[in-house]
RNA sequence: GCCGAUAUAGCUCAGCUGGCUAGAGCAGCUGAUUUGUAAUCAGCAGGUCGUGGGUUCGAGUCCCUCUAUCGGCUCCA
């Protein structure tokens, strides 16, 4: 017998090689049917797999999140075997599990391909072989049968995939026909796969290897009910009304246009408005902070980026140089900031006492992206850093990272990003050739970053690795309104560029010394950050608006008129929430908003000062002419995104005591 | 850059397998209307159907080039 621990703690007896359905069925035939997987010891099993020793068991269901995951691999596997079947020939590359579903890359030979019209075809036959509840299988291989089986099949991807395995650890998974290389694990059967969409469709390369051949990614998402995928589904469209570019258009915040180039984004007045706010909050915060502004040119001289580096890494799928009429006379489009606020450092000779100096710019530089990656604002050609340099003792370095970390905390607590990754990136402690400038300093950069993140109680995962060729770092990710994650926050420790511009400052011991450089950017870009600064907007701030009216309403000239019509209307009858049949044309407005499950609204403020902004009452259907209604203004949108820094809130606090 | 898709009026779209002067709603303009909620009525105007080539008696519709956009891959703020 062995012993069991339950998640709630308590302990069961078993015989040795019981399973985790096993577990389940004594405890309930509900949990029975749903349990998808086991979690041994931390370890995520088949639900079928026999556990021979004491462990500590948790079931999962598809609700957990190892759970989903195991679900939506089987489901990939699901989907090779469909292929299989509609496709003889079909090779297969890798099949994992993503966040939200699965995707599988696969080779169907020679000039063949995939497009979405097979999609259904495909879907069909996923269902119908799912209907079969065939077990997944697991079984123990040697490397030399594997090789054997996968030589005979023809599949020259696994074959690779089991080069890199070790004998005696490799397994089969079989389900239905179909038998596949994978580590596992998987759910019981195919039978509690109901729902089935396939997504899209993409090439991906071998391995992520650019040389290597391109395969079809397919992407795809299963659900155990059929109502979850409905609501999967509605879910996305909901998204997609927050897009950024969709609002951006309709909001006139922004524009692009052929002629003016590709991922060249170009700020109409009320974006830019939004944009020149976002400027002054950060500019005031800075100065409180000790920043000083400065200003540099879009452009620099060859030299400057032969002595920062950049020279010669820039390569031919960059912008190209600027000539003149001088014979060998080049000027670059300025990539970043640094190489230029390096040079305001060296102008003159600097005191240990001037330390640490901070230089802030709203630096716009160029850079010319993979044309397939330009994304709305998100991802562009030339864009806005709120940039500023550093310039430190080591001994100053960790401070420093406290008041930097603590300023982009503040920015994002006005914006109302609760949900945000930050990601520390050391060194390769395998490769340390890479890197340049002393072991000492890295130790010192590295432990800043880390002693301070963990004082200041922030939660962080790390990456080893992941850190520039100068310096380790901190990023700040946020997702957008489809779940994809945007780096926006950055905090730099830069060794590389003091040492090209031979940056000094005299200590108090009366020598030269080095300075560390932190190159920090709490919105990242300007650009990026509008992007998401509006899905995230769209999503949260109107609980009772839908985006379209979101997009609508800020900033709508008839709707200042509006409301400047029915406030005198108001102030003359004193009425208030008047739903009244007598009128046919809010009768059919409530028509819609039931349908559409949009709220009326009716205006009670008047006109702030600034004749921009409109105080407003908001009436949910729900409440009836009740008169209980939430106040917004919208001047925190729009105008006065940021006053809220005056009471210390955000402006999501601000709407929800209203 | 690579894989796949898309491109029709300021915006959102219709235009089936190529066939008469390319359509609608919203926005715009003009004129009526002044009524209890952004949404009254009538009329007008607006498109070299992304670009350049080709196939055809004939192309928005079929083929190719380029450009831009969308979804991914690689890369990055």
């Amino acid at each position: 017998m062995i012993n069991i621990t339950l998640p709630d703690g308590s302990v069961r007896k078993y015989e040795a090689g019981v399973t985790g359905l096993e577990i389940a069925k004594s405890i309930s035939e509900g949990l029975a049917r749903n349990v998808i997987a086991t979690k041994v010891n931390g370890e995520v099993w088949d639900a079928t797999r026999g556990i021979s020793h004491d462990a500590k068991v948790q079931l999962l269901t598809f609700r957990d999140d190892g759970g989903k995951a195991t679900f939506w691999h089987s489901s990939a596997h699901l989907m090779a075997e469909a292929l299989e079947a509609l496709y003889p020939g079909v090779k297969f590359g890798a099949g994992p599990s993503l966040d939200n579903g699965f995707y599988y890359d696969i080779d169907l030979g020679e000039g063949k391909s995939l497009s979405s019209n097979d999609f259904e075809k495909i879907e069909k036959k996923m269902i119908e072989l799912a209907r079969q509840k065939n077990d997944y299988i697991r079984e123990d291989i040697s490397k030399a049968d594997a090789i054997q089986y996968f030589e005979e099949k023809g599949d020259q991807y696994k074959l690779e995939l089991l080069e890199k395995l070790e004998d005696g650890t490799i397994t089969l998974y079989k389900q239905g026909g179909f038998t596949d290389l994978c580590r596992g694990p998987h759910i019981p059967n195919t039978g509690i796969i109901k729902a089935v969409k396939l997504t899209k469709l993409s090439g991906a390369y071998w391995q992520n290897n650019e040389n290597n051949p391109v395969m079809t990614r397919v992407y795809g998402v299963t659900f155990p009910k059929a109502k979850e995928l409905k609501e999967y589904l509605a879910l996305l469209e909901e998204a997609k009304k927050r897009d950024h570019r969709k609002i951006g258009k309709e909001l006139e915040l922004f524009m692009f246009s052929e002629k003016v180039g590709a991922g060249l984004p170009i700020w109409l007045p009320k974006g830019t408005a939004l944009r020149n706010r976002l400027q002054d909050f950060l500019t005031k915060e800075q100065v409180k902070r000790g920043y000083q502004l400065v200003t540099t040119p879009h452009i620099g001289h060859k030299n400057l980026y032969i002595t920062s580096g950049h020279y010669e890494k820039y390569g031919e799928d960059s912008f190209q140089p600027i000539m003149t009429p001088r014979e060998g006379e080049e000027f670059f489009l300025k990539p970043m900031n640094c190489p230029h606020h390096c040079e305001i450092y060296a102008h003159k000779p600097h005191s240990y006492k001037e330390l640490p100096l901070r230089l802030a710019e709203f630096g716009t530089v160029y850079r010319y992206e993979q044309s397939g990656e330009l994304h709305g604002l998100s991802r562009v050609r030339c864009f806005t850093q709120d940039d500023a340099h550093i310039f430190c003792t080591v001994d100053q370095l960790k401070q420093e990272f406290i008041d930097t970390i603590n300023l982009t905390l503040l920015v994002f607590r006005k914006m109302g990003f609760s949900d945000f990754t930050a990601q520390i990136s050391l060194r390769d402690p395998e490769n340390p050739a890479k890197y340049i400038g002393s072991d000492e300093n890295w130790d010192a950069a590295e432990s800043a970053i880390i002693e301070s993140t963990s004082e200041l109680g922030l939660k962080t995962v790390t990456e080893l690795g992941e850190a520039a060729f100068y310096g380790p770092k901190l990023d700040f990710m946020v997702k957008d309104a489809l779940g994809r994650s945007w780096q926006l926050g950055t905090i730099q420790v830069d060794y590389n560029l003091p040492e090209r511009f031979e940056l000094e400052y005299i200590g108090s011991d009366n020598a030269a010394h080095r300075p560390v450089m932190i190159h920090r950017a709490p919105f990242g870009s300007l650009e990026r950050f509008i992007s998401v600064l509006i899905e995230h907007t769209a999503g949260k701030f109107p609980l009772w608006l839908t985006p379209e009216q979101f997009a609508i309403l800020p900033i709508s000239e008839k709707f200042v008129d509006y409301a400047e019509k029915v406030n005198a209307q108001l102030a003359e009858h004193d009425i208030r929430g008047y739903m009244d049949d007598r009128n046919e044309s809010l009768k059919r407005k409530i028509r819609d908003a039931e349908v559409k499950k949009v709220p009326i609204m009716l205006i009670v403020g008047g006109q702030d000062e600034d004749d921009q902004t409109v105080s407003v009452r908001l009436q949910g259907l729900d409440d009836g002419d009740k008169g209980a209604m939430p106040i917004m203004d919208f001047v925190h949108f729009f105008k006065g995104l940021l006053d809220a820094e005056e009471h210390g809130e955000s402006i999501f606090d601000i709407a929800a005591k209203a």
